[in-house]
DNA sequence: AAAGTTCCCAACCGCAGGCCC
DNA sequence: AGGGCCTGCGGTTGGGAACTT
């Protein structure tokens, strides 16, 4: 189907914003909320696209953006994320409070690549570079079932199952607290408010130590092995 | 100190998918 | 049901900063 342009070229700024772009954009989407980006501009007196706006809020303007250098912790995660994920920028950010999928696309590539490979370990693969088998101390399994069906693929949006079978590994010494054997399955509301609400708290509301599968937000009651059985 | 090179990250581009009419 | 619009995502790029020669 035709694609008509996202907004007007001829007619906008490109390249780095300004100071003036900035705080007219922060102005109005404090006013009005964010949403209806390709009207944004012209309602906010931008000679920007959409898109534009949307990507400079998203990934600078937001008041929640965390900013400044990752932790090791965040590596770790970053890392164990990217195993299970792959190059799925968005949902990673997503259990990362604070940080952009685009700051997190962008310090994969320049540094965490990098870390994987001194390891000696193929950042795409999470594999060991040298006999292209599993790196001896991380085996990480993931098995999305008839993925070769695009139907089935559709349902993974909902259900997706992931066996992930870790031994002796590293992550796991680091961050004890971590529950490497997980599945993914049908999230269920009630247990995502609830996990949600840990990860913004840091887990201080209750006495309970969120297992992997909560922090990553894609538990289900029969895999959470949080301490004080949330999932029930 | 200047020139060349590499690194880093903000921003852009094109595509996919959901929603609405 | 299908076409068009809008938003969001992932890959890529451009240019400034930092580093090296």
């Amino acid at each position: 189907m035709g694609r008509s342009p996202c907004c007007e070229k001829a007619h906008t700024n490109k390249g780095a914003w300004t100071k003036e772009e900035d705080d007219r954009l922060v102005a109005y989407i404090r006013a009005h909320g964010e949403g209806c980006w390709r009207s944004l501009p012209k309602a906010a007196g931008l000679l920007r696209c959409g898109k534009s706006c949307r990507l400079r809020w998203i990934n600078y303007l937001r008041p929640d953006l965390k900013r400044g250098n990752f932790t090791e912790e965040e590596d770790e995660l970053i890392i164990k994320l990217h195993s299970l994920l792959g190059n799925k920028w968005s949902l990673i950010a997503g259990r990362l409070p604070g940080r952009t999928d685009n700051e997190i696309k962008n310090y994969w590539n320049t540094h965490i690549r990098r870390k994987l490979l001194s390891r000696g370990i193929d950042p795409t693969t999470h594999r060991s570079i040298n006999d292209g088998t599993a790196s001896q101390d991380q085996v990480t399994t993931i098995s999305f079932s008839n993925a070769n069906s695009k139907e089935e693929d559709t349902k993974h949006k909902v259900a997706v199952d992931i066996m992930i079978k870790e031994e002796n590994s590293p992550v796991q010494e680091r961050c004890p607290d971590l529950n490497l054997d997980l599945k993914i399955s049908p999230p269920c509301q009630q247990q995502i408010n609830y996990h949600q609400e840990n990860l913004k708290t840091g887990g201080r509301n209750g006495s309970s130590t969120l297992c992997f599968v909560c922090r990553l937000g894609i538990q289900n009651s029969k895999d959470c092995s949080c301490s004080d059985g949330v999932g029930n």
